[in-house]
RNA sequence: GUGGACGUAGCUCAGCUGGUAGAGUCCCGGAUUGUGAUUCCGGCUGUCGCGGGUUCGAAUCCCGUCGUCCACCCCA
């Protein structure tokens, strides 16, 4: 295979044989974000550099070594959007949206981010992000995880769990991060590689370490916890007691951070154990500083975004998506005046139907090859026109999934004939 | 960016310590000259990922490279 025809690596087409989990979730999460009262607003999926550096954060990772970034013929710096918020935030701002208004909206699409791949991590993945703009209180946080954990019921996942904490404000963590670091740099000669790099950049992510021998030291660490200022505490209790009354189950996890810093307050992550290393399915929390930090007047939003290829893997494992409807009728034809007069025959059925498949034989073939295409269609009847039918100015209906013969039907008839036949045989399988 | 495993037909894979490729499946045709399953018969497809080296000879051994997968890192 040459390798000019490949894809870029870590950019995937989804098959036909893949869709169906993909239309399902859509399908269901449009339904449920208009239930909830959110709309949709699509944005680009190319910003101005600038936009994510400022909201993201100049010393993340996705910011330092993972967009796509790359300068137009105008000389400017332009970026395919690692995530959605910012460019909802944007959008928010250079769109007049915000003057005191309350924002409940939701956009979905391709997020680009240069990684490695692995199980579940993609170069160009899927995103649905939705965002509450211009709510300050812990009933908008609790009402966006309840959507969530409404979602996981419909479409049958059980496999994920709820994980919360509270950031604080910025200034209540940059208070927290300072003694980190203190404690940190105390024990500095017991850190490993990783963490002695992360002790001046990201101190906070020292916290996530995975390596059992930093365990002891991450154990004795200060508590975020106890760095919260007294609104922040109070948010997060209120949020609490608003869960529970919804009987929504979580844990919380004081080493719960995010990777963008724009994220301050409530933060929650759904989580699975049935992805391999790539445990979030749905991630968010508050970005109360954000659109201000932007140029926009000060308004506290919260949004989560979630991984379409990792729900559409829990959906593909729970097997709760339909299967692609099978065609109600699949139209045979042989010789050229046949094969003319069938194509009308089927657009009558179209017409007379709309909503059950009728798949017309393309392309010809002997019988014995339409027929096998027919049953493979799934169709329920095959409707058969050859050239004797067409002297006499009829077709043979024959129902395909169980054992039966054909009959004749005038082509006059055909429509009310058809729908008729389909009718018993719903009936007779059932 | 780091590490490990793996690249042979459209798909799933076999091919032992080197002798220039095979099975199943899929698809197509026939048995059934106008009827779907099964069965039987026949047919189709490969620069063995790519490049180089060792050798009389490489799918097989060595080096490089690209790709896939998994993990680290990070995240959806």
């Amino acid at each position: 295979m040459s390798e000019s025809l490949q894809a870029v690596r870590g950019m995937n087409d989804v098959l036909p044989r893949e869709i169906a989990a993909w239309q399902h979730l859509e399908r269901v999460l449009c339904g449920l974000l208009q239930d909830y009262g959110y709309e949709e607003l699509r944005v680009p999926v190319v910003e101005h550099t600038e936009l994510f550096k400022r909201s993201i954060g100049e010393y993340t990772d996705i910011v330092e070594k993972e967009m796509y970034t790359f300068n137009d013929s105008g000389g400017d710096s332009l970026t395919l959007r690692p995530e959605a918020t910012a460019g909802i935030a944007r959008a928010a701002i250079s769109n007049g949206l915000l003057r005191g208004a309350r924002l409940k909206l939701w956009t979905a699409g391709a997020m680009f981010r240069h990684e490695r791949p692995q199980a579940g991590r993609f170069r160009q993945f899927h995103q649905f992000s939705v965002e509450a703009i211009g709510f300050a209180g812990p009933d908008v946080d609790a009402e966006l995880i309840a959507l969530c954990a409404r979602l996981w019921r419909r479409l049958g996942v059980s496999r994920v769990r709820l994980v919360l904490n509270s950031l604080g404000t910025s200034a209540a963590r940059g208070q927290y991060r300072a003694a980190l670091q203190a404690y940190f740099q105390s024990h500095e000669a017991a850190l490993d590689a990783d963490s002695r790099r992360r002790l001046h950049g990201n101190p906070l992510r020292i916290l996530d370490s995975k390596n059992p021998a930093m365990r002891a030291l991450v154990e004795g660490a200060p508590v975020l916890t106890d760095y919260l200022d007294s609104e922040s505490r109070a948010h997060f209790e209120s949020l609490r007691a608003m869960l529970d009354a919804l009987a929504i189950p979580y844990t919380i996890n004081p080493r719960l951070v995010r990777g963008l810093d724009y994220y301050s307050r409530t933060v929650f992550e759904w989580i699975t154990d049935a992805l391999g290393a790539q445990d979030a399915v749905c991630s968010g929390g508050r970005y109360d500083g954000l659109i201000a930090q932007l140029g926009g007047e000060a308004t506290p939003a919260v949004g989560f975004a979630l991984g379409i290829e990792r729900v559409v893997e829990l959906i593909r494992q729970a097997g709760t998506a339909a299967a692609a409807p099978a065609p109600a009728v699949y139209v045979i034809a042989s010789g050229a005046q046949a094969e003319a007069r069938a194509l009308q025959l089927a657009e009558q059925l179209r017409e007379a139907m709309p909503g059950q498949g009728v798949q017309m034989n393309l392309g010809g073939g002997n019988f014995k090859a339409q027929f096998r295409r027919a049953d493979r269609s799934g169709a329920c009847l095959a409707l058969i026109l050859g050239d004797a039918e067409l002297a006499r100015g009829v077709a043979a209906l024959k129902p395909l999934r169980r054992e039966a013969g054909q009959s004749e039907c005038a082509l006059a008839e055909l429509p009310g004939r058809v729908g008729k036949m389909l009718e018993e045989e719903s009936w007779t399988s059932t």
